[in-house]
DNA sequence: AACTATTTATAAGA
DNA sequence: TTCTTATAAATAGTT
């Protein structure tokens, strides 16, 4: 706790002067005097006002929901703000740890009702955004081609077979020629090829180095919408 | 422009007048005389202080890149708020107009020097921003997973092709079976069920409604990495 | 980068 | 949920 004894000082140094203090956790009480004075405003307990918080797990349930909403808000705003204000490209996904919704910074929804009067330049942004979503929906369906992707190769191999027995049917018949087509297409065809790495990805996290990703920023500009 | 007689007033009072009168652009000559009074500022002209903003895009490119880095900062820092406060997941990537960086909001990067002390929880959630980043080069990497797909496709055809042949042969030898065999593959094989979707993907951009995407978050928690 | 007077976000309460 | 309000935090403009 810090005393200071100071006389009619301006208030905008009050404020620094408790702001600098309260940092550092500790209260003002003769500031405090002060305020009142000038705010007429009650000196609640020695804290006054309604306090920093710290930055950790909010536990009461309730209370971490309506935080939730209210942060989750300003955030979106802060993207949309950041998005337009700097011409970048934002994208933003937020989990609720209760509620599991999921948030884009922009959107074909968030942006529908100002299409009219936009300049090229401003659809330009509007593709390169909806372009964000697809990614993301296409994220999530990696899954499943990829489940298809095996599905094929197992059916690639019962064909295979199929083939290789209808082969020595043929051969049985004195055809000549098939065996060994039959035996290099199943391997020619590369059925395995970089399937091994999705199963188990190896994955370099590291995206904030653009180094990282040469092609990125390439391809996602090249790419376009339906 | 609005004017106000008043006396002696509370400071607050006096700050909320201001700020309803600057949101519909008038200036409180009056007030900026008390305010003179109280916090022993001057008057700048008539519009006092730095003033708002507009959100639209900032022409001058050092003032954008000055923007941008500051406000970037800004919204980094509220992710990471949310997402502690809330026990939230939260995902951001950030492109700038100019210099083409990519920003995550939670890595293992950024994690990385407070792994040690870390709780099963925290190793939790650190998990699940992992993945995050993990689902994200996953995106990437959706287009070559896509086209060695359709590769897959047309070597299933020559497969086919080559199979129906064979049927062929074995049936111009006397063998009777296989014909209809080989018919019914080609087709409950089911070679073409749902790639037409996805090279001309009609998205449902709207995923900030839950039952959108129902399965989303079971698939997501149900992952594991590496 | 630092400063500072604003604007904006938000915690707490109703 | 929404409103209010005082405080905390972010940031626009300047040095």
């Amino acid at each position: 706790m810090c005393i200071y004894f100071m006389t009619l000082l301006r208030i905008s140094f009050l404020d620094r002067c408790r702001q600098r203090e309260a940092k550092r956790g500790k209260t003002l009480i003769f500031f405090s005097f002060f305020y009142f004075l000038f705010k007429g405003e009650k000196i609640k307990g020695v804290i006054m006002g309604r306090g920093k918080i710290e930055i950790k797990k909010i536990e009461k349930s309730s209370s971490r929901q309506v935080t939730f909403s209210k942060r989750r808000n300003g955030l979106l705003k802060k993207a949309k703000e950041l998005a337009i204000l700097c011409d970048a490209e934002v994208g933003l996904i937020i989990f609720s740890s209760s509620s599991k919704l999921h948030h884009f910074a922009s959107s074909r929804q968030l942006m529908g009702e100002e299409l009219s009067g936009l300049s090229i330049k401003d659809l330009r942004n509007l593709e390169n955004q909806l372009e964000m979503s697809l990614k993301s929906v296409r994220m999530r369906k990696g899954h499943h081609i990829h489940k298809e992707n095996l599905e094929l190769q197992k059916k690639l191999d019962l064909i295979c077979q199929e083939n290789t027995e209808l082969q020595r049917k043929v051969d049985g018949n004195g055809t000549v020629e098939a065996n060994e087509g039959s035996k290099s297409s199943s391997h020619s065809y590369g059925f395995n090829n970089g399937y091994d790495e999705l199963q188990a990805p190896v994955v370099d996290l590291r995206l904030s180095l653009p180094q990282q990703l040469p092609d990125a920023d390439t391809s996602y500009r090249n790419l376009r919408l339906f």
